[in-house]
DNA sequence: GTCTATACAGGGATAGAC
DNA sequence: GTCTATCCCTGTATAGAC
């Protein structure tokens, strides 16, 4: 099992409620990064219909009106933020899944590191998955998109490694099941918990190497 | 294994999104009921926040003010939802798990038979999980008091397990990671889904066992 | 216990100066 | 690109008649 870390993105390196802002703004313009950090954390905080837009501006140190310079509606700020976490989400696990090593070995590191991934970012994962249905229409598709994208590639390497000897009754029933176990991390974790991210992710891999009949290494 | 049903909740008997309604405000008074009613369908389809108190009145066919003889506030009706969303989810983990049979038998049950739940009343489940926040401190308490009933459950089965050949390395890990299999159905089920909730229950239940590394039977 | 009417606050978004 | 000022709507909750 390799000790790669996470890719590109840092995952531990700092303990707020901003982390994963911090990570998905950086391709923001720096006008734009103020008000969508504020936006971040104060959906984070209270949720997105509580949070007004003067709030957002507030926290940006800017006026009310100021958030409309850069974004065409509050939703359309719920929309950035979604889909770059989401994003942020695939290339963990693209990098996991795709890495070196044994099938085996590569479920161990996507459902290590994506669950780690969903500890350390819970609370910006969960304004993502607590307001999807807050969407326009057309914005919940470019989301469920990305979604899809992770389930296709968590469901390619369990029927990869089933041809390497995982025993899977059903894959699509197992690919949810497995992604559940790292998703709803950002359901439960605080930080205050008691086991480190990393161990959760640990915990969950080797959780996972059983549910599909394998063995690490 | 016994193929006892989920214990006087009839689940899987209708196929709305009133489901956990029609459990849940059997408790009360016929007055209170309506609303009761029509706030969980508006709670599950438009969020807290964006439900208005004249939704609610107007789908219980009230005017806006007959809502505030029933309840105190907003917040209440969201208060009562969730306890008694909860209060039920709690019967059925507590009627699995202490049924008949071997640790291993009632682990399938409980498994099964709270995924099962979770998928039927995935909406109202939702609308309990997504608005922990939104209730005053008290109420929130009211809440997690329950859930810290169920997962105390759950270890005490997984606990009795292990003592019979469960083989598990940390009992609270693997606690909080069933209990993440059966709780996150409710966030990606929807009733067009492919499996049917009591399928759904099966496959998780035997994952379960794989979890634990127990033998059904 | 239900209604109509309304008080009162707050929010999303825009206008127009600088 | 940021500000102040403001429009207009919606929301929670209450008053008081029936």
């Amino acid at each position: 099992m390799s000790d790669r870390e996470i890719p590109s993105a840092e995952v531990g390196a700092s303990t707020t409620t901003m982390d994963a802002l911090e990570l998905t703004c950086r391709r923001f313009p720096e006008g734009q990064r103020r008000i969508f950090r504020a936006a971040i954390d104060a959906f984070a905080e209270r949720g997105f219909h509580a949070t007004s837009t003067r709030d957002i501006a507030a926290r940006a140190g800017l006026s009310p009106a100021a958030l409309y310079v850069h974004f065409p509606s509050k939703e359309a700020v719920l929309h950035q933020i979604s889909v770059a976490s989401l994003g942020l989400t695939r290339d963990v696990a693209k990098a996991a899944s795709t890495g070196p090593g044994s099938p085996a070995e590569r479920l161990f590191a996507t459902v290590r590191d994506l669950t780690t991934w969903h500890a350390v970012h819970s609370a910006s994962v969960r304004v993502v998955l607590h307001h999807l249905t807050d969407l326009t229409p057309e914005h919940r598709g470019d989301v469920t998109d990305i979604q899809r994208e992770i389930y296709r590639m968590m469901r390619g390497l369990l029927v990869e490694g089933a041809e390497a000897g995982f025993d899977i009754a059903d894959p699509g029933a197992t690919t949810i099941a497995v992604l559940s176990l790292c998703v709803d991390t950002a359901r439960w974790y605080t930080p205050d918990y008691r086991r480190a991210p990393e161990r959760i992710g640990e915990d969950h891999a080797a959780l996972a190497l059983r549910m599909v009949g394998a063995h690490r290494g």
